[in-house]
DNA sequence: GTGAAAGCGCTAACAG
DNA sequence: CTGTTAGCGCTTTCAC
C-alpha cells in the first residue's frame, strides 16, 4: 500500500507539493505535476481517507438517510444519489431508519456526529423539531428528498398537482364517484407527504363540483397487499365508485387485482389511476403520474456536491420541485353508463 | 464538539485511560471507567472517526458492493445487512456497480482502497478473476452473499435444490409438460446464480422421466414485465405447457397476469410456481419457494462482525447455505385432464 | 512554485 | 491500572 510518502520520493518533490498536485488544491507548475500523477500511477497510490479525512476534515463521503431501502421509492433514489456519487468519486454511507424504532435515535445522536460525512441527504423523513434541530447541528449541507423539510432545502414533486392532475383526469373524463387511497402515517416509516396528494384530490374535486364522500377516503400503507384488502372491500359494497385515484402505484395495481378478482373489468367498470411510475403498472395498463425518483436522487446529489465545491456555502432553504409526467394507458376510461354497468348483481352503484 | 481531551480534563485522566474506558480495550479500573463514561456522557462526546480509524486501522465500516439497490432481492438484503450494522454500531458504505459500466472497476481499484473499510459484503457480483483478487488484495475479511464466489465465505441459499423443489414440486402433481422461465446473463448484473436454479429444474425434470424442451426453457431477465411479454408468446402458442417454474417469483407473476391475460385460468389450466417469497406473490396466490433475502444479509454481516471481533481471523472459505421455505399456496394444481382444457380455441395443447 | 513543519484526534506501545 | 510518548497518513499554513 503505497503511501504519499513514496510518491513524493519516487517523483523527487516533498509530500507537501505530490498533496497539491494530487488533489488540484494549491499551486503546482505543470511539469511537477506530471512527475507527481505518474508516479501516483506507478505506485497504484490511493490515498488514505481517513488520513486525508483527518488532516482536512473533508471526507468524500455523504450520509443518505432512508426509511428503509426495500421500497420502491426509496431505493429508486438511492439508487439515483449513489450513481451520481460514483462518478464524483464520492462514498455513500446508508443509514436505514424504519427497521426499528431506535435506529433513528442512533444514527442522529451518533453515527452522524462522527465526522465521517461532508452532507445529508435525508429521503422522506418525518422528523420532530428537536431531531431536525439535531440534522442541522451536525454543520453540514443537507438536501432532503421527497416531502419538504422546514428549513432546509428539498428535491421532490409537487404532490399536491401530482395529486391534482392525478384526480383531475378522472372527473375531465365524466367520473363523479371517485374514492382515493391514500397512506397512512406510520410514525416509524413516516413519508411526509401523503396529506398532500390528498390535499391535491380534494381539491381537484371540489374545482370538478364534487363532494368527496369520507368513507370512500381509504387509508392503506403505500403497499399493493394492503390496498388490494381495501380495494376489495370498497369494490364489493353495494355501492361503488367508478374510479379510484390512489395514492402509489402499488396501490393502484392492487386495486386493479382487486377489481379484476371481483369481476370488474378495467377501465370498462372502473376506472384507476395511481402515482409513480412504476415498472409493475407497465403490464396492467396502468394511467399514472411518473415522478422519477432516480432523477430526485441525483439531482440531491448534485446540488450536496455543487455547494461543497463552494466550499459549503449552502444554499438557501427552498424547494425545488421536479416534474412529473402524466402517463395515460389503459386503466382509465370514462365511466359506465348507468345501464352498463357491471356484471355484478349488487344494487345499483349510483350514489345519492 | 468536545473530544477526548475534553472528557479526559474532566474526569481528570489521561486521553489513553479515557479512550481505554470509552473503547473497552484495555485495563481500566471500574471507578476511572466510571468517571470517563459519566463525563462522555456529560459533553456528548462522539469520537471522530477519521482520527480512531487512522490510529487504530479499524474504521467500523462494512462495504457493501451490490449490483443495484432497486431490485427486489438486493434490497432485501441490503436491509437485512443494514439493521444489523446498526445494531452493532457500524457505518455502511454502499457502492452500486451496476449503472454504468466503468463503475464496477471504479469501486474495485479506488474506493475499496481507501482504507475506510474493515470488510467488505460482496453481493451477487459477478467478478473475473482478475477482479477476485482485486477484492481479495484489499486484505479485509469478505463475505458473499448470493452466489457461492470461489475462495471466499459466502452465505446464500442451495440454488439447485431450491429449482429442483419447485420443479418437484410440479412434477410431483403430475405435470408433464413444464417449462422454465430463467434469467440471462447480463455482463453488467450477473448474478450469478441462475445456472444452478436451471440445473434443479433439469434435474427434477429427469429424475421424473420427463424431457426438457429447449424452446421451453426460455430466458428473461428476472422482471415481471419481460417474463409477461414471454409468457404470453410461450402460453399463446398452439403447444403449450400445463406449468411453468419461474425462477424468480417477479417472472412467475408476470407469467400468472399473461395467462389470465390470455383467458387461461391459474391453476386450473396452469399452475405456475416461483422462487423468492416476493411480497407481490401474496395477491396472486403464488406457490414460491420462500428464501428471506435479509436473514442471508443479516447473516453476512453477523458472521463478518464475529471474524472482526476474533481480530479478523477469516473464517475458512466455504458456502453457508441458509434454509428456504416452500410456501404452497393456490397458483399450483394437478395439470387439466385432457377433455377440460382451457377457453381457448387453439389445436390441443397435449404436446407429442 | 516548493519545502519544512505542525498538526488533525485518536490509539497503542511502553514504562511506571 | 494509569500516564507519557509516539505516531497513523495526509493537508496546510508559513516561509522561502
Amino acid at each position: 500500500m503505497a503511501s504519499i510518502r513514496d510518491v513524493a520520493a519516487l517523483a523527487k518533490v516533498s509530500t507537501a507539493t505530490a498533496s497539491r498536485a494530487l488533489s488540484g488544491r494549491g499551486p503546482v507548475s505543470p511539469a511537477t505535476r506530471e512527475r507527481v500523477l505518474r508516479a501516483s500511477a506507478e505506485l497504484g497510490f490511493v490515498p488514505s481517507a481517513n488520513a486525508a479525512g483527518l488532516a482536512s476534515g473533508r471526507s468524500r463521503n455523504i450520509g443518505v438517510i432512508v426509511p428503509g431501502v426495500d421500497r420502491w421509492f426509496f431505493a429508486k433514489v438511492v439508487r439515483g444519489i449513489s450513481e451520481e456519487l460514483l462518478d464524483q468519486g464520492y462514498d455513500l454511507s446508508l443509514y436505514t431508519t424504519g427497521g426499528s424504532h431506535d435506529h433513528q435515535e442512533k444514527v442522529l445522536q451518533d453515527y452522524l456526529l462522527r465526522q465521517r460525512l461532508d452532507a445529508v441527504v435525508p429521503v422522506a423523513l418525518e422528523l420532530t423539531t428537536r431531531e431536525r434541530e439535531r440534522l442541522v447541528a451536525i454543520g453540514r449541507p443537507i438536501v432532503g428528498v421527497g416531502g419538504a423539510m422546514p428549513g432546509t432545502l428539498t428535491v421532490g414533486i409537487d404532490q399536491e398537482a401530482a395529486g391534482a392532475l392525478a384526480t383531475g383526469h378522472l372527473t375531465g373524463l365524466g367520473h363523479r364517484h371517485i374514492a382515493h387511497l391514500t397512506a397512512g402515517k406510520d410514525p416509524h416509516r413516516d413519508f411526509g407527504l401523503t396529506g398532500t396528494r390528498q390535499g391535491g384530490f380534494e381539491r381537484a374535486m371540489a374545482q370538478a363540483g364534487l363532494v368527496v364522500r369520507p368513507e370512500w377516503v381509504i387509508t392503506s400503507d403505500f403497499t399493493l397487499n394492503d390496498a388490494y384488502a381495501r380495494a376489495k372491500a370498497l369494490l364489493a359494497a353495494p355501492e361503488r365508485p367508478t374510479a379510484v385515484f390512489a395514492a402509489s402505484d402499488e396501490m393502484a395495481v392492487g386495486t386493479i387485482l382487486a377489481a379484476r378478482d371481483l369481476g370488474l373489468r378495467v377501465p370498462d367498470d372502473l376506472s384507476v389511476v395511481g402515482i409513480d411510475g412504476h415498472e409493475l403498472g407497465d403490464v396492467v395498463g396502468l394511467t399514472t403520474v411518473a415522478q422519477f425518483p432516480e432523477r430526485q436522487g441525483a439531482r440531491a446529489a448534485a446540488r450536496l456536491l455543487q455547494q461543497l465545491a463552494h466550499d459549503g456555502a449552502p444554499d438557501e432553504p427552498q424547494h425545488e420541485t421536479v416534474a412529473t409526467d402524466f402517463v395515460v394507458r389503459s386503466s382509465t376510461a370514462v365511466p359506465p353508463s348507468p345501464g352498463s354497468r357491471s356484471r355484478r348483481s349488487a344494487a345499483s352503484p349510483s350514489p345519492g
